[in-house]
DNA sequence: ACGAAATTGGACTAAAATAGTCCTAATTGA
DNA sequence: TCAATTAGGACTATTTTAGTCCAATTTCGT
């Protein structure tokens, strides 16, 4: 279904967690308790993104993570790009990978057409668009005008 | 790696194959034989476009599968929804999924937002986009400007 | 120096999704 | 009736994804 793997969606959240602490560091076990995520998933998910740049770290006591450049800075395709691999949507447009079937594929250009247009997408939205308004807003908003309540779910 | 399924890769090239036929049937062994992927699952790819109704299909002897319109009316979001079901980034952007951390979520609309971008990417490619044009004139493009081939791998 | 609190790296298992094959029934043309 | 074909679905194997855990290292505070 074109959709990201569950830890993606998770890191994205340790992210937007991370990026609403300013520069302060956070432990995993802080970013577990702030993000309801279990704290084994978090300590993969933290490892992987520092290991990535993304998010710096300090190790010892009172060590912990931080990001390492400003939520405006940090765009989902990076994110993506860190969590999930390049954005590669078949496994012809991997750079790795040649296709055997490639003098006999049908299928031209144009999955990679696609592939760009999504980065490009990707690109535009920074990962300080991803956080979510304070609560009070939402809820202010949702007693307004339930029905066009802008985080209800579906497509 | 946001990446479709091989069966949807699959599908596509069988599609691709269809439009190159005309109006004209192709048995399953036909489409097998045009695109050299195993029978057993280009039949069961045919079996579900038909389901679709993106393809028609005639039973008996001398029966087969044809497209029901024109490859410029096929876009490739209709082709990723019928092999993948509908485009959903996360499981909180499926209808039927009630996400029990939303409210805690710092997460919001930001997916969605992302979802329907690539939707509409999807639905600015046309089937007959996805077509390779024939060998000849790829031999003389690549024989002007080699590298600048636009089929070559890699993003 | 020691111990507590952290990160690092990687191994490991379990669960879920994907791919691929095959069988039986129904349909149709010759 | 027979051969060719689609329809529907069961089934297995493979691969990917998720999730947990352990042992090592680093650093702070006492």
């Amino acid at each position: 279904m074109l959709r990201i793997s569950r830890l993606t969606d998770y890191g994205t959240m340790i992210l937007v967690h991370l990026a609403g602490q300013d520069a302060g560091l956070c432990s995993a076990s802080d970013v577990a308790a702030g993000t309801h995520l279990a704290l084994p998933t978090v300590q993969k998910l933290l490892k992987t993104l520092a290991k990535s740049g993304l998010v710096g770290s300090v190790r010892g006591a009172d060590g912990g993570y931080r990001l390492t450049r400003a939520p405006e800075e940090i765009t989902a395709a990076e994110i993506l790009n860190v969590l999930e691999g390049p954005v590669a949507i078949t496994e012809c447009s991997t750079e790795t990978h040649q296709c055997e079937l490639e003098p006999l594929c049908q299928v031209g250009s144009a999955w990679q057409k696609i592939n760009r247009a999504i980065r490009s997408v990707m690109e535009d939205i920074r990962l300080s668009d991803l956080r979510r308004p304070p609560t009070e807003f939402v809820l202010k908003d949702l007693r307004q005008s339930p029905v066009a309540n802008p985080y209800s779910h579906g497509s």
